[in-house]
DNA sequence: CGCAAAATAATAGTAATACTATCGATTTTG
DNA sequence: CAAAATCGATAGTATTACTATTATTTTGCG
């Protein structure tokens, strides 16, 4: 819990990196070395180097890389669940809501002057690039008892509520939101790095429209 | 080039491992480990114990084990491709191939007799746990230059031209055949390990119709 | 058939990685 | 103020991802 009452299981963690400075040091250098560098290059040694602490410093907050990556990306999901319940406060239609849900899914977003030691935008680039890596591994499934993907569960569950509002009878409300959002992060890596795989070379917002395109379409028959 | 004239670019391997009997006993044995062991777990020492053969003599043929995901994967789109081609030929309507294409990115196929080092249904359940570690790299833009991802690119090409037979204005025939060909290998990984992010914790089949009722439901308007 | 060239096996070695363990020194807290 | 938690510093280990070298076997071909 922080600022901004994100919840995160306590099993992505040895020690709440949020309630130290140690801790939240780790946590904003980590963001832009993975951005920097990606995934497979960042090592715990890099980190402690670059926040004057030690490796194994850095191990007392997290076992490993994998847990680290994974509690960045959840807290990205639960930051972004955050914002969602702020913006639908403001709107009545499911349907507004959900083209709302897609826009902060691809738009890049402001910093959070609360939360100083997380750059929100480094973040999302480190999310597009990295996530499937947190549970495409062997350890699916223990790690899915242990709430290692709470975040993404929960902002899909969300989403397919909405979805039922619209369309009560759509049978695939929670296949169709995993699909936007996973579409939401590829779209944004092919746009950038694989342009024929995408028709969006230009900005996000034709993300946002197919999006939006894709979802309502299905959504309405 | 082999029996079935899947074409890989050259610079996916150091020597065409389809070439010799190491080589092919290499891509056996590496799509029977990965599917076991996953792609991290996965070491050419490994590959070469179990073919009774040497960690070098694996390296004569891959430069390294990223090299070696990536030409399986080609392979298999490469495969799926040839599949696809020969069943349009039965087919009239671009809608029949579309939906054809769908069933055949999702259900698992028989082995082919002519290629009996290739285990497909190992393949592609590997290709489901680990597609996206080709190219969620910081190598992307050289490796993709060099071709790395010339399957993936083409598949989702020749199902864009189906899309525009359907309906010559569609927008984001690109962009809908990449989400539509990750979302067929990612829900198939979530109905088994994650069931909250899909609506299809049964047999593929339901798999098939919502990807089939999202791409046409976004073609027709 | 015999020989050169290519392919493979066998072995060794290296730098980096992903940890684990230990031990004072310092800071926090009850 | 004493106990406990925290941190910095250092050392060490097993594994990995290669690279290099040499010896042996296989193979193409004149």
């Amino acid at each position: 819990m922080n600022a901004l009452n994100i919840t995160i299981s306590a099993k992505l963690y040895s020690k709440n990196p949020d309630e130290t400075e140690l801790g939240r040091r780790i946590l904003s250098k980590s963001i832009e070395l993975m951005d920097e560098l990606g995934y497979e290059q960042l090592t715990f040694k890099k980190v402690a180097r670059e926040i004057i602490s030690t490796e194994s410093g850095v191990y007392r907050y997290f076992q490993n890389k994998h847990q680290l990556l994974t509690y960045l990306i959840n807290w990205y999901w639960g930051w972004l669940e955050v914002k969602m319940a702020q913006e639908f406060m403001l709107l009545n239609s499911p349907e507004e809501k959900l083209k709302r849900a897609i826009q902060l899914l691809v738009l890049p977003m402001d910093q959070d002057e609360r939360i100083p030691h997380i750059d929100e935008r480094a973040l999302q680039r480190m999310v597009v690039a990295e996530y499937p890596k947190i549970y495409l591994t062997k350890d699916v499934d223990q790690e899915n008892k242990e709430g290692y993907f709470l975040g993404y569960k929960q902002i899909c569950e969300t989403l397919s509520q909405l979805a039922l509002q619209i369309n009560p009878g759509y049978p695939y409300p929670h296949s169709l939101f995993a699909t936007i959002i996973e579409a939401a992060q590829s779209q944004q890596f092919f746009a950038e790095h694989l342009p024929r795989l995408s028709d969006s070379s230009g900005s996000k917002e034709e993300i946002v429209h197919f999006l939006t395109d894709m979802t309502l379409k299905s959504l309405y028959d």
